[in-house]
DNA sequence: GCTAAACTTGAAGTGAGCTTTAAGTTCAAG
DNA sequence: CTTGAACTTAAAGCTCACTTCAAGTTTAGC
């Protein structure tokens, strides 16, 4: 019904990287630890692909645009065609939601904070002066600590 | 009017870590690459900080909090009690509200598209299937590469 | 068979902002 | 004066996701 699926696994590691746009040293490197796994060999050496990893590699890229880190997505990609436990799958995603709404939110936060000192140190320029410590100790304190940042 | 200012030029990195919660290690490491200048020694080579260095490590780290990379925020601390060049500043502050903007931006794409992934992958688990490969690839299109991250 | 491009390896380097280590010195209380 | 907590230094280590290096091997076209 879809495309037909020639299964040619003489695919080698620049072929990949072409098709992919992700460097050989990263495809390496992916596999390296554990991302991308069933590489085969050829007699002398050198890594064979099947085309499914060109659908992998999207995957990873994908993954990691939308904030997750190479340990993260392990959970995707269980071992050997095994379709991964919907539990973990969802915890993992919902899990990324709530960070990003997170980091979407004080973000937000530090945006309006900077918008504020913005306006502040203008008033005080047209003014003839600098900003007083006690002025500027004002904006400190509503900044504090917020949530780690993550994602891209 | 304020506070009166009794200035001990007295105290020792312990006092000032803990009067800021900004370890020691931290602050030799904020005077090493130049954001912490002025500090003076006592005979026997240990450092001494006036109290104005709680207010400069108070400012460090709100400017960090506001997504300033320490380098950045060099422009906002002047040598020797100069008033920064307002210019400077200004284009620092709109600067980093652009960024800030840009990355709110991505982040809620990221959110809303991580959104459909699991939507997409709940109504397949319910209809007892997996995803299949077509209805990944049309996902993935739509991640594509945002801008880079920053802040916090 | 020759050659050049492509590939192989392990190890080290990158950046940002620290933390840790090791070995030695100073400070303040008692 | 003794003790031990606090301090000093330079240098190495950490995280994450790679990139770069150097030197050697394989592959594919002619």
């Amino acid at each position: 019904m879809t495309t037909t699926t020639t299964t040619t696994t003489t695919m080698r590691i620049g072929a990949l990287a072409a098709a992919t746009g992700v460097p050989a040293s990263t495809i390496r490197y992916y596999e390296q630890i554990g991302l991308l796994p069933g590489v085969t060999r050829s007699e002398g050496g050198s890594r064979r692909y099947p085309d499914e990893a060109i659908l992998r590699l999207q995957m990873i890229r994908a993954l990691q645009a939308l904030g997750f880190t190479l340990e993260q997505m392990q959970v995707f990609f269980q071992p050997e065609g095994q379709a991964p436990e919907h539990e973990q799958v969802l915890a993992t995603i919902n899990g990324q939601l709530a960070s990003l709404q997170a980091l979407i939110a004080s973000l937000r936060d530090k945006h309006r904070t900077l918008t504020e000192v913005r306006a502040l140190l203008e008033r005080a320029w047209a003014s003839g002066r600098c900003a007083t410590d006690d002025e500027l100790r004002a904006l400190l304190g509503s900044v504090a600590h917020g949530p780690k940042n993550k994602a891209e």
